[in-house]
DNA sequence: ATGGTATCTAAGCGGTGTTCAGATTGCAAG
DNA sequence: CTTGCAATCTGAACACCGCTTAGATACCAT
């Protein structure tokens, strides 16, 4: 019997037979395909052929269940990060370029897994230590990247670290939800990524007294 | 009789007396004290003393009533950028500086309204030309002030606006919203803001082969 | 005074998250 | 194998929400 290992959570299967995992699964589908806001748990009960209530069995509610699937999403977009920055070529800023390349892509590939992540939405996010510990690996990589081009430097690598959140941050909303405020007809979302790593690291090397040049 | 003038409408006063500017006014009381997500349409009928249908006699729905108010704060944003833009010394990067200070600086402090402009929320405020045309001053003055930092340089200008954008967008949100991946100690918001700025600008000089000092 | 129009109300539809008592089922111990 | 416990699921309900409709009410110009 297989029935030991606990943390093989896919044996579970009472009456519906792996509940749960149907649940996220379902629900991180219309997350992909219908948006966050679209996410309903009445209608993924529904959908599952379930009672309305079921879910609640799984999890305490809405945001546990959103939580859990931040909790997911963060782990893959750190791998995602990590991947770019390993294939990116032996140089602290062109790991930099890589590692903000790979941010916005992902963002923009995955908006609404982004959006759990990074949107704005009634779940407090931050409540829950399993979504805290999905992300410190992802800021881990930003961290030793930051640290890779900062070398010696005495300077506040930690606001430098934010700094390049920020600008793939706000370039991954500005593109991708298409603000308001955005008329200019530089609809080339390709050519604003380039500029905006490119404006970033000019500004930090500055920063840091180095040549511009690589 | 005053009743001549049809843009001045406060002088609407039916039964109630004025209700769409105090349906307009007590909603924004609940953005900016409760959030954005706190507000009901329902709720708010119900504070003001009036039937819960009220509300739709002047407003064709809950997204027209915060199309509106956005539209408001799109405007008191844009003025908030002119004075603090039209109050810097008389140089370009000094004005890009007093301009990224401003916005920034707005978002923090009135978070609700700033969420309600650039927040993802159900409404698609893209969709009201009200909020288009308020909206386009407040982008008219990045462009001019950019264009002054950009001088003769043959670049995309539209570019370096949405990067400076973006940045202090990402900013906002990174400050304001104390996302996940936020450990560095470096809760110092002001240093942030004033770092952010200075790498956001020796980017913008470097991107123009401009000497890195002003 | 009267008619039209703007305003407001009451009730209702379908949707949501959530809770609760009770039915059902699987598993493990006796 | 039976018994009992605990996990799982259901049906119904509560309190909200946005929105619609039919009808009552109040104002204003004629």
């Amino acid at each position: 019997m297989m029935s030991q290992s606990a943390d093989l959570e896919a044996v579970r299967s009472y009456h519906h037979g792996d509940l749960r995992r149907a649940i996220l699964e379902s629900t991180l589908e219309i997350i992909d395909k219908q948006g966050l806001e679209a996410v309903s748990l009445r209608a993924v009960a529904r959908r599952l052929g379930v009672s309305e209530a079921a879910p609640y069995h799984h999890f305490s509610g809405k945001q546990e269940l959103l939580a859990v699937l931040a909790a997911d999403a963060y782990r893959s977009f750190g791998e995602c990060l990590t991947t770019a920055v390993g294939s990116a070529a032996d140089d602290p800023f062109a790991r930099l370029n890589a590692l903000a390349r790979a941010y916005i892509e992902y963002g923009l590939e995955s908006r609404g897994r982004y959006r759990l992540m990074f949107g704005n939405h009634m779940v407090d996010l931050g409540e829950y230590e399993e979504v805290q510990v999905a992300g410190r690996p992802t800021r881990a990589i930003l961290e030793s990247v930051i640290a890779g081009c900062v070398g010696s430097a005495k300077v506040d690598a930690a606001a430098i670290e934010n700094i390049s959140w920020s600008l793939c941050h706000g370039l991954t909303s500005l593109i991708g939800e298409s603000e308001i405020v955005f008329d200019g007809g530089s609809g080339d979302g390709e050519r604003l990524i380039e500029v905006g790593i490119s404006i970033l690291i000019a500004g930090i090397r500055a920063h840091l007294g180095l040549p511009a040049a690589s």
